[in-house]
DNA sequence: CGACATGGGTCGGGATTTCCGACCTGCGTG
DNA sequence: CACGCAGGTCGGAAATCCCGACCCATGTCG
């Protein structure tokens, strides 16, 4: 019955905002967090416990996370000051992609489900064309 | 009552080499584990086990092992090579981009060109928002 | 509108890991 | 030899973590 066990989750202004750098990156990778879970094999609520602060981030793992999202692992360490999403931007990106605007990458993200749902129908409307 | 407890010492090659580094460096620095325990309130066992690959280093200990080291996180974490960006950029890409079709993908990456175009032409048409 | 699907937060409780506090060996050194 | 320091190791106890739901909010579709 202790009120206060010891290292309750929560409370650690680092690790929010850690996390919370996390959650804005695969955000703006437009990732679920279930994605983030297959691809790097931390557990989904565990993803969710991390951008929350409520969960510590072991350093491989974080070095999982910032390679899934092309940043350096510093990005998410960094001070505070040097934490912007849109410079470390995307290195490997082909080039029509980067140096889009926010609006514009919701555009091309909408347009490329809206190709995948057309093929998707397609095939399943006539599956022997 | 665990076949495989899985809480074997030194069984992953990736915490032994960011321990092995650690330790090194360390040496190098002269400091001692007792000594680091002080200045990181890392526990002085939990050093010990960290450079020998025993036991995780959380993502904030290994910031401030790194600043106590004066070295960028990533000396610690790098991999052996740096490159291979291809294959693992793209397995970041939001999902809404994965899995198209080689057609779409042109499809995509000419709207997207079409966006930053017609942002470009905009803004030379009307400069003051 | 209701049936579903997806995304994300939260929780109980057993499984693991970490921490604490020794204890032990190895090494100089006085 | 006694001493002190460094580092490795261990027995639990305590803190965390993970699994597997369960919930709620948002769409989407028929």
């Amino acid at each position: 019955m202790s009120p206060e066990p010891a290292a309750l989750r929560g409370r650690d202004p680092e690790l929010e905002l850690l996390g919370e750098r996390l959650r804005n990156t695969r955000d703006y990778l437009g990732m679920s967090q279930q994605h983030v879970s297959d691809m790097t094999g931390i557990p989904r609520s565990a993803v969710s416990d991390i951008e929350r602060g409520a969960r510590r981030v072991d350093s491989l793992e974080l070095k999982k996370l910032a390679r899934l999202y092309m940043r350096p692992v510093s990005y998410f360490l960094a001070k505070e000051e040097e934490a912007d999403l849109g410079e470390h931007a995307l290195a490997g990106l082909p080039r029509a992609l980067v140096g889009l605007s926010d609006g514009d990458w919701e555009e091309v993200l909408s347009f490329a489900e809206f190709l995948k749902f057309r093929r998707a129908s397609e095939k399943e409307r006539e599956p022997g064309e």
